[in-house]
RNA sequence: UGUCCCGUGGUGUAAUGGUAGCACAGGAGAUUUUGGUUCUCUCGGUCUGGGUUCGAAUCCUAGCGGGACAACCA
């Protein structure tokens, strides 16, 4: 496997995984393999809580020197599935990561596990039962009730083959019969109490077609597949924790007679990870994008590895993320500040440094020449030489932001204001002279003086001033959309009201989107993704929807701002 | 009122019987032609009660708190 991109490499760190496939080595487990899996099962988009699993499975396959295989759990053709095969292995390999050989399907299992169900019931270990979906489910039982028998548990071997297979040809309709695994029926796990292995479905497969009438459920397919894989560890989330001793059980029944085998896979659970001001699951994500309240399952706001993309998050930042949030197994809350500070983290190293004013307002200078132009050499990045430098023209008019203007700054306030200096960075220093207002009260223009010995560079005047300001050339600037994204949810954990529903902590202010935007004549030629800092704003990446003649900026992240804070207060 | 899992600073996560550490967040300062970055300092924690031990975050036990489990979903 590989980092197909390059970016900041995780500090490696310790987890109670590592710990138990550790001693798995030192037992001699599996002949020394480590061999993982990510199983998604193709009927979404996958999200960051997805990325997380994936880093941790191909960063044990990476650490231990196995491999991990990418294997789509799709054994329900009732749910849509091929539609979303491919944006999972885009996310995949975006994310930075190579499976072993070809793409793995579990339907690619379905004859040999048709087998094994056949293996199970000439040894009494299944059965069909005709019962319909409600009456199994009366009979299961609740949590702390024993179940009941169903009067079917006991039918021959011959009267349960010649069903199966009937069911295999097609001779019932959908809930008609199941096969089931014939356990025990008071076992205090309820997914021990007799679990369904088969049920009829009359849909063609996105991979099998119409070869099959009769899929296999999760359990009876899951722990068989990584068997026949060969995977030695097999990492999910914590729901499936009671599902364990039944993952055992199916191994255990189709070895049955069978010689050791040299590998068998083990399960291992850990803790999903959960973000605050925002929803995971894949029913509430489905909700915002059918409702329209975000613009699709790529909107730069949603949690999903597709919008983290749009939005500007790297692959490098997410890989950090993973890193840091740590394995374990107990419930967790991360604060998305963390995820800000790895894209800020991998950003400040590799984002070239550009002037994008996003509020303009016209600022001239009125001892500059009329037409001159001066061209002043820009450092694209401080944090990495090797990006060079560039050009930017500066002229007698050019736009600052607006709210670098004060009427009436305190004195705490370091930027522009009447009779107060700063400096344009890579330019001059300047001072306010005056400054217009329209009929409405708002500052349409500010009138200042230049001094001609400070120039950026060669600077003689011994000058100290506290501000620096960002601008761009008016002349020369080029015209913007610029989106800016917050939190779509205002509450740290908007699905965890019992009363409310999760929409009703919509965040209003979610998306800004500003159309009078003026960015530096060096972004004339930018592709989707491609990064920026905006100087002083924060970091920046193209939309797919920008076009060389209506450039689109989305904003991953602002820089931190101490003076937001201290404005504030 | 069952079974299982989990309780370490605000949030995460280490320490696996021997000095409770790290990251993020928060606070203070230094540097800075980005109020960015960087650097320094700082705040703050083992759910509670018993027990074992020379020694317990760690082992045992009781309690408390949180979570999972009753789809022909995965």
């Amino acid at each position: 496997m590989s980092k197909t991109e390059e970016g900041a490499t995780p500090a490696p760190k310790s987890n109670f995984i590592h710990q138990e496939i550790e001693k798995d080595l030192k037992e001699g487990k599996n002949g020394g393999a480590v061999l993982t899996r990510f199983p998604p099962e193709p009927n979404g988009y996958l999200h960051i809580g997805h990325a997380k699993s994936i880093c941790l499975n191909f960063g044990l396959a990476e650490k231990y020197n196995g491999g991990c295989n990418l294997r789509f759990d799709d054994t329900n053709p009732t749910k849509e599935e091929v539609e979303y095969v491919e944006s999972i292995k885009q996310d995949v390999r975006w994310l930075g990561f190579e499976w072993e050989g070809q793409e793995k399907y579990a339907s690619d299992y379905f004859d040999q596990l048709f087998e094994w169900a056949v293996k199970l019931i000439k040894n009494g270990k299944a059965y069909v039962d005709d019962q319909s979906a409600e009456a199994i489910a009366a009979q299961k039982g609740t949590p702390t009730e024993p179940g009941v028998e169903s009067k079917y548990r006991n039918r021959s071997v011959e009267e349960n083959l010649d069903l199966f297979m009937r069911m295999k040809n097609g001779e019932f309709k959908e809930g008609e019969r199941v096969l089931r695994a014939r356990i025990d029926m008071a076992s205090p796990n309820m997914h021990m109490r007799d679990p369904i292995m088969y049920r009829i479905i009359h849909k063609s497969h996105h991979r099998t077609g119409d070869k099959w009438c009769i899929y296999p459920m999760y359990d009876f397919t899951h722990g068989q597949s990584d068997f026949i894989e060969g995977i030695t560890h097999s990492i999910c989330t914590l729901e499936f924790e009671v599902h364990r001793p039944l993952y055992n059980w199916f191994l255990d029944q189709i070895l049955e007679g069978e010689p050791e085998p040299e590998r068998r896979p083990r399960q291992i659970e850990f803790a999903r990870l959960n973000l605050n001001y925002t929803v995971m699951s894949k029913r509430r994500l489905l909700e915002l994008v059918q409702k329209g309240i975000v613009n699709g399952w790529d909107d730069p706001r949603m949690p999903t590895i597709s919008g983290l993309r749009r939005r500007g998050y790297t692959p490098a930042s997410i890989r950090m993320f993973a890193e840091r949030v740590g394995v374990a197994r107990r419930d967790n809350i991360i604060d998305v500040a963390l995820l800000e500070h790895c894209i800020r983290e991998d950003l400040n190293k590799r984002a070239p440094r550009v002037n994008a004013v996003i509020d303009p307002v016209k600022l001239v200078l009125t001892n500059y020449p009329e037409d001159k132009v001066e061209w002043m050499e820009a450092v694209n990045n401080p944090e990495d030489e090797s990006q060079g430098t560039r050009k930017i023209p500066f002229t007698r008019e050019l736009y600052i932001e607006r709210n670098d203007f004060m009427e009436n700054p305190p004195k705490k306030f370091f930027r522009l204001g009447p009779g107060r200096e700063v400096r344009l960075k890579n330019g001059y220093i300047i001072k306010c002279e005056d400054y217009k207002k329209s009929e409405n009260g708002e500052v349409e223009e500010i009138y200042c003086t230049y001094d001609p010995e400070t120039r950026s560079g060669n600077d003689t005047s011994g000058k100290k001033v506290k501000g620096t300001l960002h601008w761009v050339s008016a002349s020369h600037s080029l015209p913007a959309e610029v989106r800016l994204y917050d939190r779509l949810f205002m509450d740290e954990d908007p699905a965890g009201h019992k009363d409310k529903d999760f929409k009703e902590f919509l965040n209003p202010d979610s998306l800004n989107i500003l159309n009078n935007c003026r960015v530096e004549p060096s972004l004339k030629d930018v592709k989707a993704l491609d990064f920026f800092q905006f100087q002083r704003l924060g970091y920046f990446c193209v939309d797919p929807d920008s076009t060389p003649e209506h450039l689109v900026f989305n904003r991953t992240v602002p820089l931190r701002d101490t003076w937001a804070k201290l404005a504030k207060k």
